[in-house]
DNA sequence: TAATTTAGTGCTGTTTAAACACTCAATTTC
DNA sequence: GAAATTGAGTGTTTAAACAGCACTAAATTA
């Protein structure tokens, strides 16, 4: 993303790194978007990203931007993919490497950074035009997260720690791109390792739902044992 | 993988492209790997690689890698990961990209090119030690490949045009390290468009097996339908 | 107390999958 | 040329998974 860098001076051509922070609330997925304060594109609204620094690594160059922008650390990261058309970037050949973070709504303050003048979580749903080739960008790592929300228990990163079967449901609703019977799907969580808390629902004006949290050490047991995989 | 030029010179860090070369043959998947005559690492064996030249999308380098050591052209391409540890080569920050292409055995020529002084398909059961951190890549890029054979009609890629069934069976014993029953593989491919031949097999001292070929105008119509989906 | 709303479960018929046994067609051997 | 051998290819049985739909349960609201 490379903002407030003359690249041309600095580098022949140089590498950034682009963070896309999701969260689940409201039963629909959300983006974190920052609008950008700076050529080229001002006041676009952008994916969050900036140059990796010499001595640092990838996941640790999404670290500090997802840290930088939400405040938040200790959180799953995961690899997308990269991009390097050599003409993406205006000002000159930037091959940028996209990695996503997977957030707790409940968990984060997000704040405006030194080159962004705005931010706001989008609905996937109601996505405008981006900067750069940010759609390209967020398309192709929307898939990627769909793809691994269905061979990795990452969907509780998305979910508040303590959620309802039916935010589980709607989730996958979107993952699937269809709609899902209810009993079904619950069927197929019995291979899933949920442990069912006493707590249930609050504030909802009819039969409050139970809460459920994800079970990491059943999970890890699981992991042992060849036979069973995880999926959902 | 850089080897020709003096990084400290020309990038503070600069970024390259690997491009792993796999094949299906004698019921094992290989990979390509060259030996190089530069250091670092001289005389290691290595994955093939270069530095990206300004001009070049990601792509376009995997292609000119690909073509350079193979002579093939227009053939599947797909990204791996990117690897950026800061200390993954020892003569500076070098950010790579990894490209795998899947290749018949049976249309290519493979040569040793001007920076390698050998070259040579290996089978993935008894890989040593590569070069800088090419064991961590190979090993991601499998994983990536065996993923992408299950939801992807790629394996015809790696296996001759005309093919048997039995190649396809080793190919997904391969893909989920297990050995599957001949019976009920079959009846997995159902779903799967091939077009059986009236050709045979030839060369073998028993009952030859029926050549198959995949049919992809088949696979579009099917595409275009939403309900069926491809997986073996 | 009844109506409303969403939570949560049970039932049935169909499809898919695992395990295993069998038949078939070519070559090799005698 | 008949029998043995080898791997190709298919059918059957049983159990598990899945789709569709109808139902019951428990909270709030009127």
């Amino acid at each position: 993303m490379t903002n407030n860098v003359d690249l041309n001076n600095l580098f022949s051509y140089s590498f950034s790194l682009d963070c896309l922070i999701f969260t689940f609330v409201d039963q629909r997925l959300k983006v974190l978007l920052i609008r950008r304060n700076v050529e080229p594109f001002k006041n676009s609204w952008a994916i969050p990203g900036d140059l990796i620094l010499p001595s640092e690594g990838l996941e640790v160059a999404a670290e500090r931007i997802l840290f930088q922008l939400t405040n938040i650390s200790g959180v799953a990261l995961h690899q997308s993919q990269t991009f390097g058309e050599p003409k993406r970037h205006p000002q000159g050949r930037v091959i940028t490497c996209a990695y996503y973070a997977l957030v707790r709504i409940d968990e984060v303050h997000v704040k405006a950074s030194s080159w962004a003048n705005d931010i706001k979580w989008v609905d996937l749903e109601s996505i405008e035009d981006l900067a750069f080739d940010h759609n390209l960008i967020l398309n192709s790592t929307v898939n990627n997260l769909k793809q691994k929300l269905i061979n990795e228990p990452i969907a509780f990163d998305l979910l508040p720690v303590k959620f309802t079967l039916n935010e589980l449901h709607h989730l996958y609703e979107f993952v699937y791109d269809a709609k899902l019977d209810k009993a079904n799907f619950r069927k197929r969580l019995k291979n899933v390792p949920l442990k069912q808390l006493s707590e249930k629902q609050k504030g909802v004006k009819h039969r409050p739902a139970a809460l459920f949290e994800f079970d990491r050490s059943a999970y890890e047991e699981m992991l042992k044992n060849t036979f069973l995989t995880f999926k959902i």
